[in-house]
DNA sequence: GCGGTTATGTTATTTCATAACACTATCGGC
DNA sequence: GCCGATAGTGTTATGAAATAACATAACCGC
C-alpha cells in the first residue's frame, strides 16, 4: 500500500468498525441463509478484515492479519475464502492492484472502480455498461463479466 | 493458455507473419524515429513475438521464446521491454490474464478488450468511455487511465 | 574524447497463487 | 441413529509472476 505522497490522514476512508461492522456481517449471514451457501468461520473472518479495512487489501495482507493473536493464516485458507466471497458478490478483486475490497453496492452487479493512485482509495461505482455491451454484441461476443478499473487521483489528492 | 474446449483450429486468429510482420515492425521503427525513443533489439524482439502470436502471451511465454535458438531471456529483459512497449502504446497488458497483446488500433487510446474464455482470443475494441468518465468526474476523480476487460465467449465458440 | 543519460546483463529475491491429499463437518435419506 | 455423498478445511509443498540491486555498455550532444 505504498503511495507517492503522505497527506492522507485528513480525508477519512470508510472502514467499518464496532456496531456497523457487526451489522454488515449479520447481513452477510442472512444473505447466505437464503441460499445453500454457508458463511463459515474463515470466510467470515476474511470478510470481516475486508470490511474493517480503509483500502484494498492484498491477499498476503489478509494472510498476515488473519489470526486474532497475530499468527498468520495459510495461503489457501485466505484464497479459498476470497473465491467464495467473490462468487457470492461479497467482495471484488481489483486486477490492476492484485487486491480485494468488500462490495459496497447491493445486488449482483458488474464491478467498476475509481482508484486513487495517491492515497490508494478504491471507490466502487456503477457506470453505464450499455455502450460496452452493445459493442460486444456487435462483435458477436456473449459477455459474462466485465472488469472496469479507472486509475487517477481522487478529489482529496488532486488538491495537494 | 488453457481452454475448456478444443475446437479452435478452425477460426483463424490473427498472428502476423512474413511480410506483414516485417511491415508492422517497420512501422514501429518509424513511430519511434519521430520521438526520442529507440526500438532497441530486445524491445523489437518482444514486439515481434507479440505480433506473431495468435493470442495474448504471458511474460514467461515471451521469456521462453525470446532466444532465436531456444535459450530463454532473463526476466528483466522481457519485463523492461514490455514496460517500454506499453508506454509507447505498442502493446497492452491484460490484467485479468497477466498477459500481453500488441496494440491493434492506431493512435494513443485507452485499451478495452473482449476476451474469449474458451479459445483465449483477445479482441481489442473501442467502446464509448464517455459515461465512465462522466461518472468519474462527478465523483471528483481525475482519471488518467482506464482498464476495461469483458470476458465471455466469442462468436466462434458460442456455437459449440 | 568527455560526461550525462539511457539501456542492458546478471544475480538474487520477493510477491502472488495453486496443486495435492488427508481429514472433518454437514445434511438428507434410510 | 447411521450412512454415504458433498462441501469445506488444514497442511505441505511448489509453481508463476514480478522486481530489487548493481555492474556494464551503448548513445548523444558537445
Ligand atoms: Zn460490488
Ligand atoms: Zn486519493
Ligand atoms: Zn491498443
Ligand atoms: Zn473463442
Amino acid at each position: 500500500m505504498t503511495s507517492a505522497c503522505h497527506h492522507h490522514d485528513e480525508h477519512d476512508h470508510h472502514g467499518l468498525h464496532g456496531v456497523a461492522l457487526g451489522r454488515a456481517l449479520e447481513a452477510a449471514e442472512l444473505r447466505c441463509a437464503g441460499t445453500q451457501e454457508r458463511l463459515t468461520a474463515p470466510r467470515r473472518r476474511v470478510l470481516e478484515l475486508l470490511l474493517a479495512a480503509d483500502a484494498p487489501l492484498k491477499a498476503y495482507d489478509l494472510i498476515a492479519a488473519y489470526g486474532e493473536a497475530g499468527e498468520p493464516a495459510k495461503p489457501p485458507t485466505v484464497y479459498r475464502a476470497l473465491e467464495f466471497l467473490e462468487r457470492l458478490g461479497f467482495a471484488h478483486r481489483i486486477e490492476s492492484l492484485n487486491a480485494y475490497v468488500p462490495c459496497r453496492i447491493e445486488g449482483g452487479h458488474m464491478a467498476a472502480f475509481l482508484i486513487c493512485d495517491c492515497c490508494g482509495e478504491a471507490a466502487e461505482f456503477e457506470p453505464d455498461f450499455a455502450p460496452t455491451l452493445t459493442a460486444a454484441q456487435a462483435a458477436g461476443y456473449a459477455v459474462r463479466q466485465v472488469t472496469l478499473e479507472a486509475r487517477g487521483l481522487c478529489a482529496g489528492c488532486r488538491e495537494h
